[in-house]
DNA sequence: GATCCACGGGAATACACGGATG
DNA sequence: CATCCGTGTATTCCCGTGGATC
């Protein structure tokens, strides 16, 4: 046998006693193709969509539910495929025994998470639009909606915007949102994605439609679950029944089911071990703060507030003590080039917006004002690990 | 030169405590 | 006893500046 066919054994040999085969189809922020068990509430997404279909616009339309519903995978996976209808700019080729169907709007998703800025806004839409790349810097707020005017008023058929993650702790208040709606062309069309159940009264009074999403059942979380599982792990690494102990742990809340069983591979895979146990899942659940702020919200936090983040995570409990003691911590770091004051506001301001929590430290009260210390709202390995592949 | 927005930095305010005051 | 006040920290708030990009 040659070298290199004996590198290949060895290469296959490791790569089968591999526990993770796929990080992405573990991870809680990234959304499939085809959201497992969410079929009624595509279709009623696409009961309110179905003008598209005549190359009309639906009216506007609020879609909400609770945490981990799967509001986003739906919507993400149901824009990414709408945008490939065909539409004035993109035509399909047409078949001589196929009726031709009139060309769709355009649609556009927006992650109001990462989309902060009116600026950011109107270019996202703006972005959705065109094909050249529209500029960050050098053009005004007013320059980015004069070209999207210019470029919709030319549109018979407009354009849909999902915007998602409409809620007053991301970042844009509902009065703000509408006053950036009022400021795109007549022909534009949204769908708010949220959790507020009722709609803020700001948008309320622009909707036609709502759309509740619920919690996912029992069984479809342990179908989810599973899916992911087989996709993102070893064969036969998770067992049914760890499977459901996730899911009845997790309420129907997707995205603390699937930290959760990221949680457990991670430390199952750092064990050196090919199947998940008991006490991989035990120790996953203990790590996921409930309620646990969503993933997909600290991995959209600007790079320097994630770095915080990241040298955060691996303090010693005893560097946590206070924030100012964490600050100094942090600000130690070679790889944070940030002054003390500014991590210490960055410190504050995601405890401000529940990224992590203070907690007033009792016991031992020295003079002044009682320090806090710093704790998790989210699972610190899990963000470490997507932190680290990169994301 | 124009523009956005991340950073830095510091002023203003809140809080806890204990001692002074009425 | 209730309230006020001073001190020392913690926390919040605000805004000017400058880097990066076009």
């Amino acid at each position: 046998m040659d070298l290199d066919a004996r590198i290949r054994r060895r290469q296959r040999r490791n790569g089968d006693r591999r526990l993770v085969r796929n990080y992405e189809s573990l991870s809680p922020v990234a959304h499939v193709e085809e959201p497992t068990g969410r079929g009624p509430t595509f279709e009623r997404l696409l009961d309110h969509l179905d003008p598209v279909f005549d190359g009309n616009l639906p009216p506007n339309a609020y879609v909400h539910g609770p945490a981990g519903s799967g509001k986003s995978a739906v919507v993400t996976a149901l824009f990414a495929h709408l945008r490939r209808l065909p539409t004035e700019t993109r035509s399909v080729i047409q078949t001589s025994t196929r009726a031709t169907s009139p060309p769709s709007p355009a649609f556009a998703y927006l992650d109001l998470r990462t989309t902060t800025s009116e600026f950011a806004f109107y270019r996202g839409v703006l972005g959705a639009l065109t094909e050249e790349s529209v500029p960050e810097h050098g053009i005004s707020t007013d320059e980015v909606r004069r070209r999207l005017h210019a470029r919709l008023g030319g549109s018979r058929t407009g354009v849909v915007i999902a915007v998602d993650h409409v809620d007053t702790a991301e970042g844009v208040d509902p009065g703000e949102l509408r006053d950036r709606f009022a400021g795109l062309p007549s022909n534009v069309s949204w769908l708010a994605v949220g959790r507020e159940d009722p709609e803020p009264a700001e948008l309320a009074a622009y909707t036609a439609t709502s759309v509740r999403v619920g919690r996912y059942p029992r069984q479809t979380l342990v179908d989810v679950v599973m899916a992911r599982a087989s996709t993102g792990l070893a064969p036969q690494a998770l067992g049914h029944d760890l499977a459901r102990r996730v899911a009845d742990w997790a309420d129907g809340d997707a995205h603390d089911a699937l930290a959760a069983l990221f949680a457990a591979a991670d430390r199952a895979e750092r064990d050196g071990r090919t199947r998940l146990a008991d006490r991989d899942v035990a120790a996953a659940i203990d790590e996921v703060p409930r309620p646990s702020v969503s993933l997909g919200r600290v991995l959209a936090l600007p790079p320097n507030e994630q770095l915080v983040l990241r040298e955060l995570v691996d303090l010693d409990a005893s560097e946590r003590t206070s924030v100012t003691e964490t600050t100094d911590a942090i600000s130690a770091s070679p790889a944070v080039d940030l002054s003390a004051g500014t991590v210490k506001r960055y410190l504050y301001e995601m405890a401000e917006t529940g990224v992590v929590e203070r907690v007033r430290s009792e016991g031992e009260t020295g003079r002044g004002r009682p320090p806090s210390r710093i704790e998790f709202r989210f699972p610190p390995t899990v963000f470490r690990r997507l932190y680290d592949l990169g994301r």
